[in-house]
Order: C-alpha cells, then sequence, then structure tokens
DNA sequence: AATGAATGAGTATTCATTCAT
DNA sequence: GATGAATGAATACTCATTCAT
C-alpha cells in the first residue's frame, strides 16, 4: 500500500517535475525564439504568427505560456535588463594592485563582451525596445538610470580619493554613459573588431580625454 | 484695355500665387502637427484620425497633401535630419582669439539649443524613430555616420596639429558622439536646466578627461 | 436707341447662342471622351480624374454638365441606344428587284459597319454596360427586346408570304438575333476582317435555316 | 497497447479528418454564398459584409478560406466554367440509331438543363463577370473559345461525312454558339417554359442552315 | 496540455461630390 | 462659367486573442 502510495506519489511527484521542466523549456524556448525575431523584425512588424512558426507550437499553445504578444515582451525585456545590470554588478574600484585603467579594461571587457555574445539583446535594448510605449520607456528609463546612478557613484568614490576631477559628476556619468552605449552600438552594428583596443581607446578617452598632454 | 488685362493677369497671378501659398502653409501645418503627434505617442500609436483632428482638416485633405501616414512620416524625417545638420554646418575650430575650449563651448551651446528649443524634434530623431523600418534606420545611420566623420575629420585635424593626443581617431569620435547624443537626451528629456553648465562640463570632459590632473 | 438696344440683344442673343455652342461642344467632348474612356476601363476602373484628364476640364466643371458619374454613363447609353436603333430601323423586307438574300447582306453590312466604325460602341454596350445595375439591365434588355420584336415581326410578315417555315417565330427571333450579336462581338473584338464574306455566311446560315425547303 | 495506440490514431485521423471535411464544408457554403450573392447584387455592389451575413461566419473567417474578395470570385469564375466545360464534354456527333436532329435535341437538352438548374450560374457567366476586368475576360474569351472550337470541330465532321454545308465553319461556329447562349439566358431570364419545344426550335433553326439541302 | 479554427474590433486609404473663389 | 481644394462616407483586410475539441 505504502509502496503504491509511494509509487504513485512518485509518480505524481515525478510527472509534475517533468512537466514543469518541460513546461519551462517551453518558456525558454519561447523567449529565445522570441528575442530573436523581435530583434529581427521589430515589434510591431513580429506577428504572433512569426513567433509560433519559429518555435513550432501552435497558436493557443503560445497562450498558455504568455498571456499576450505585449507580455512576452515585457518578459524578454525584464530579462534582458536583469542580465545588463548582472553584468554591471561586480564593477568596483578595486584597490589592490592592477592599475585602475587595467581594472577598467578588464571590467569594460567583460561588459562588451556580454553584448557582442548577443547581438539581438543589443538590438532589442537599443533600438527594438525603444519608443515603444511609455511603460517601456520607463523601464529603459530605469536601466539607465541604474548604469548612471553606479557610475555617478564611482566618479564619486573618486572624486574623495582624490583621482576625480572635483566637476559635476551627474553630467558627467551621462557623458560616460552615452561614449559606452555608443561604442556598444558600434560593436554590434558596425560589427567593430579587437573588442580590446576599442576598449582601451574608450577607457583612454575617458580617463584622460581628448587632448594632447601639454608639453 | 491694357490697365484691365494687367489687373486680370495681376489677379489671376494673385490668385495663383494665394493658391500656392495656401497650399504650402497647410503642408507646413500638416508637418508640424505630425512631429507634435508622432512626438507624443509614437507612429504606431498615431492614427490619421489623430493628424486631422490635430490640425482641423478632413481626412481627404491630408491625402491631397502626403501619400500616406508613411510617406509624411519620411518628409518629417529628412526634414529634421536636413535640419541637424544644418546647425552642425559650422562648427569649425577657427583660429582666431577665442580659446579653444571657449569655442567649442559656444558651438555645442548653439547645438544643444537647436535640441532644446524643440523637445519634439529630439524625441523624434532619438526614440520615435528609432527601430521603426529598414530605410528608417538606414537614414538615421547615415546621419550618425555624417555626425560621426565630421568629429573624426576635427579630431584628426587636431592630430595635426598636435592638439589632440594620436590615438584611434574613429573610435573617439563615435565617443564624443555618444556623449553628446546622451546629454542631449538628458537636456531634453530630463529637462536639465543650465545648458551652459552642462556644456562646459561637456566639453572639459572630452578635452581632459575624468582624471584629476597628476599632482 | 433702337439701335443700341438691337445691337445689344444681338450681342446678347449672340453671345447666349455662342455659349449654348460652346456648352454642347462641351458636353459633347466629354462624352466622346467617356464612351472612349469608359470601354478602356470599364465603369467602376474609370474615375473622374480620368474623365476630366482626357477632356482637359477642371473636376468641377464636369459636374456643371453632368450630375454624376452614373448620369453621364446613362446619357452615352442612351445615346448609343439611340444610335443602335436608328441604324435597325429601315431595315425592311423590300420587295423590289434585288434578291432577298442579298437585301439582307446589304441590311447586315450597314449595321455590322456602323458597330466595326465604332469599336468602343460596341464594347460598351456588349461589355462594359452589362451586369453593372438593375437599371442599365432593363435599358439593355429594352433595346434587345426591340431588336428581338423586330426580327419577329419580320419572320412572321415571312411565314405570310410562304417564305418561312412556320414555327415558333418568337423563339427563332432570339437565336437570329443571339447569331448576329455574336458576330459583332467577333467582328469587333477578335477583329476578324472581311465583313462582307462573314455577313454573306451568317445570311446564308440564317437563311437556309429559316426558309421553307424549297421543293 | 497497440489498441490503445491505435486507438488514439485513429482518434486522431478521426479528429483531423473531420476537421478536414468541416472545413472543405465551410469553403463549398461559403462558395455557394458567394455564387448567389454575386449574382444578385453584382461584384462591385457586394460587400464581404453580405457574403459573411449570408453564410453566417465572422469577418476573419473569411478570409481564413480566401485571399480577397476578388480571389473567392475568381474560384468561383473557375469553378463555373469548370462546370460548363463538364457538360459539354460528351457531345458527340454519334453515329448510332438515334437521327442527328435527336441526338442533338437529347443533348442539347442536357445542356440547358444544367443552366436551367442554376439560373445563378447563368447570370453569373452571362452577366456578372462580363466586363469587370482583364483577367475574367481572358477567362470568359478562352471559355467561349472552347466551345467555339468544339462547335467548329463538330461542322467540320459534319462537312467530311456530307452533312454540313462546305462553307466558312469558324464564322459558322460562331453564329451557332450565339444562338445557343441567346436562348440559354432567354430561357434563365425571361424564364421562357417548354425546354424542350425551345430546344427543339433551336436544332431545326441551326440544322436546317447548317445541313446541304438534300437533293 | 495542445491545437488551430473562429472571431471581430480596428484603420489606412479611396474617390464621388461640393462649394468658395 | 470655370476652377480645384476640401470633404467624409464607405470598405477591404489584418491580426491579437479566444475557446471548443
Amino acid at each position: 500500500m505504502a509502496g503504491v502510495t509511494e509509487s504513485i506519489m512518485l509518480d505524481r511527484d515525478g510527472r509534475s517535475v517533468r512537466a514543469e521542466a518541460t513546461r519551462d523549456r517551453r518558456r525558454r524556448e519561447l523567449l529565445d525564439v522570441a528575442l530573436r525575431v523581435f530583434s529581427e523584425r521589430g515589434y510591431h512588424e513580429t506577428r504572433i504568427s512569426d513567433l509560433i512558426a519559429a518555435a513550432g507550437v501552435a497558436r493557443g499553445t503560445f497562450y498558455l505560456y504568455f498571456e499576450s504578444k505585449n507580455a512576452i515582451f515585457h518578459e524578454l525585456l525584464d530579462e534582458l535588463v536583469a542580465r545588463i545590470n548582472a553584468s554591471i554588478v561586480g564593477v568596483e574600484l578595486g584597490e589592490g594592485a592592477p592599475s585602475l585603467r587595467d581594472q577598467l579594461i578588464a571590467t569594460l571587457e567583460r561588459v562588451f563582451a556580454v553584448f557582442d555574445a548577443s547581438p539581438d539583446l543589443t538590438a532589442f535594448v537599443l533600438r527594438v525596445a525603444v519608443g515603444l510605449d511609455p511603460e517601456i520607456d520607463k523601464k529603459l528609463s530605469e536601466l539607465y538610470g541604474r548604469l548612471h546612478a553606479f557610475i555617478a557613484m564611482s566618479l564619486d568614490n573618486g572624486v574623495q580619493l582624490g583621482l576625480v576631477r572635483a566637476t559635476d559628476t551627474r553630467i558627467l556619468a551621462w557623458a560616460v554613459l552615452g561614449s559606452i552605449k555608443q561604442l556598444v552600438e558600434v560593436l554590434v552594428e558596425r560589427r567593430e573588431r579587437d573588442l580590446h583596443a576599442m576598449v582601451a581607446s574608450l577607457v583612454d578617452y575617458n580617463l584622460a580625454g581628448l587632448l594632447a598632454p601639454a608639453r
């Protein structure tokens, strides 16, 4: 009896676990497909038909996993934003052996590599999601606000340590963020190769500016 | 007789001139309205009904002046791109009395003023037109390409004069452009006041970077 | 004084006469143009723009002469129907010297020549006006009804004279009309040349069928 | 296990078979409805709303089965043309016992019965589809071309057998076709009853005209 | 859970007609 | 009379979402 019950329970557990895993795999597949298709065609040009054709599921199935076209888009955006945030977390001005410049280069290389590895992600955040609707704009705004705050805080630290010029760090942080965003776009769209050289130039530009050192 | 004929001719001329002027005024009114409405609601969320309601004309009238919703959008984009190009032309590193820094500040202030005066224009180019369709993306790409080329050329000049560090000016030009775009966005969207201070910070950032001068 | 009055009246008359003549010329021009354009493009595919462009008048001018697109079509149809009726009137089985066969050939040649000279007319009646709306269908019905009645009457005469087999002349008259309509269509659309041979064949076909067999 | 699998497969098969059958029924229903409505109102006067109201389906459903209003019209036309062609196939001048006249009467009675049974079909081909657009005109042209060719061939056979007067059979075939078309129209529109008498008259009319006079 | 047929609200565009000049 | 800019009713088609099987 116990055995039977147990086996049933196990079965049940087994089944539900398997079911849940299947469910998750389906969701993931749909999200991956959506990232690709949205990035290729844009939000409005992407039909539900495109998504289900690419994922190989039936129309109704899509709605078992996502409430609406808008919902999967938001879910995707949230996920990508989280991934970007994660890629930024850990950028700390350490005080160990490596020079500030080297640390920055290493950090930014890691960041750029994330975007380079997923041009779809980049296109999605930089082009597809832009100007779509106020709610999405707000999420992007928050993303950039967070990145800006992080940079501003780092600059403030630098000012405290006497490393950074004492000026309007909020404005500067926006400028820094702008230069990074632009180079990410160049990296992915113009397909600039030599990520390392690009990042080094970017770091030097930010640290020392354009001017030749006075002689 | 001659007088009569003349007056008739004048009348005729007068009428056709007035008619044409009216036509042009209508087109302009529609373009202005479209810029405003597109910037507020985005391309897809803007219905023809929104445009004609805002312009106070009948549905058919719209199609008397523009072939389609898409056509007026493109016309608008072309016009704004031309305006931006024009606002940039004239940014020359003069060799007169004013210091380089002051010249740059003055120039960028003029540029920023253009965007500040028409937040709609900024929203249109920076958000509304982004990621809409390949043809539009191409136009934006060309705009930024031109701006980038202009900056890169200026940097190359600076290198020749020994003013600018001899590094990868193409990459640097993108970084410069990115910092400018971002601050324009901040200026218009976050409604950062004190345009002058912002531009001064931007110029110093670009010229000298973030680092405190070594002691 | 009288002279003045007279001259004024003459002027007036002259002017109004001239004006009316101009008016008629315009109407005619528009009707001619309409026949051509309707025949080329069909009723629904013909836009008022097509008519005024072809006639070289302004949009409003069209409506000075005709109440509507439908009105000019009806006027045209009435005119063409009248022309066809006229071309038929006079087809009488004379009893003079020429043989019946020769008379019929001569008569039908005249009829066919009318259509041959104006393929537009033929296209209009045989294709363009067909199935457009109940009122127009009625007019065509009446046209064919009249033609049918004329043929039936002629057959009845022939029966009385012992020339025509005594059968259901109403049915036969439809068959005769059908054969004529079809050959007109062939003449005009398939551009069958040698009108004379065609008509001779047609007459022989009909005669040898309708006549009581010679004994 | 096999049984279960089988039953599942059967179920599946059953479902898809039923689904497909349902699909076909829907298409047929829409085609039938369209034939009726188009014949009543004409192509341009028929709105999609008329079709779906008459069929009792939703707007989108219509487009699930047909690409456009134009597409269903063409499909209908093709089908009717095929039906007419089929009704003609088999009209062979046999050499068995029944007299030529009787054979022709029997054959034409069958043909006329087809049109009589579906006045909509007749109206569609003879009125609704006429003059609509070049592509449709071409299809009708081909239909009549085929019918003409068939008649001409039969006549040529008759000439060989010494049954038919040796004249321009191409012209005669058009005349014959014209007489038939006209009587079909009379039959259906004027609702001439006594199909048999009509056909007998038609055959006598044609035979006595086409046959070489008995000597 | 999976399917895909059915739904119907939503919208750009056309074009005959009007009317102020 | 002549003009042509303005009008707005009318309509085919799309596509996200639902729901019976």
